[in-house]
DNA sequence: CTGTAGTACTACGAGGCGTAGTACTTGACT
DNA sequence: AGTCAAGTACTACGCCTCGTAGTACTACAG
């Protein structure tokens, strides 16, 4: 998998933040209106790189009138777990990398990955 | 930290394989060699994509006579953990995105991770 | 003194991304 | 009915990265 770009990061942020918020999908517009304050872009650049995005796959639309609506295909978690995962394949030695990894995170991060190692021992396999 | 390339990538396995082979770090020559078989590149094709390696920082070189020894500045583990460690950093919430992540790699890699985890407790925190 | 191996420097085309303009459509309001 | 606003589709352009390579200069060997 690819990585984004900055300004696709950013409005994909905002697909996210408004769906974590329960809100109805964006639209052009509502991205536009979102990041007017943050910075200055023509509304046909959001709605260029909207339409990037979907045909990257990353966020999927759907009609609403005569707009579109965008709702991210993956979850904020799931984008980056497919980055990492990509980034695992990198290598030959996936097992290798993956225990230089946990050696390299701090040691809050290492109690979440026991933490949720754990859960995931207690729930049934899927 | 930025992806590479597929040929820059290529040689960096090159490297990386002289490297944990024990052998001398690598000349433009040696890399020309070892992808001669492979993939049909003009010598000075391989030593733009060393120069350019070198200048990003994947490579470290040395004058050896003439000509330059390039060794990888990072184990390929280390790579791909930055690599790793950049997609985290896309996210806002890294707990959750590695929780996410631990329930998205297989059954035998969570093993890998187990162990690790387990290795960590029981070495001296450095 | 002339190859040969080596370097440094320059270059070019494709593709990704930030950025945006123009032209066409359609619903709404006066 | 006529115009305005919002919306879309399509096109474009410049920059940067990366794959690819040529040319020109240097130095050691026979």
């Amino acid at each position: 998998m690819k990585g984004l770009g900055e300004l696709e990061r950013t409005v994909m942020e905002v697909c996210w933040a408004r769906e974590e918020a329960g809100v109805a999908p964006a639209t052009a517009r509502d991205v536009s209106r979102a990041l007017a304050d943050q910075r200055d872009l023509a509304h046909t650049t959001v709605m260029t790189v909207l339409d990037r995005l979907a045909k990257k796959g990353f966020l999927d639309r759907e009609r609403d009138g005569r707009a579109w609506r965008y709702r991210p295909s993956a979850s904020r978690e799931g984008y980056v777990t497919e980055l990492m995962l990509g980034a695992l394949n990198e290598t030959g030695d996936r097992d290798a990398a993956l225990a230089y990894f946990v050696r390299s995170v701090s040691q809050d991060e290492i109690d979440v990955l026991r933490q949720a190692l754990e859960e995931i021992t207690l729930e049934p396999p899927a």
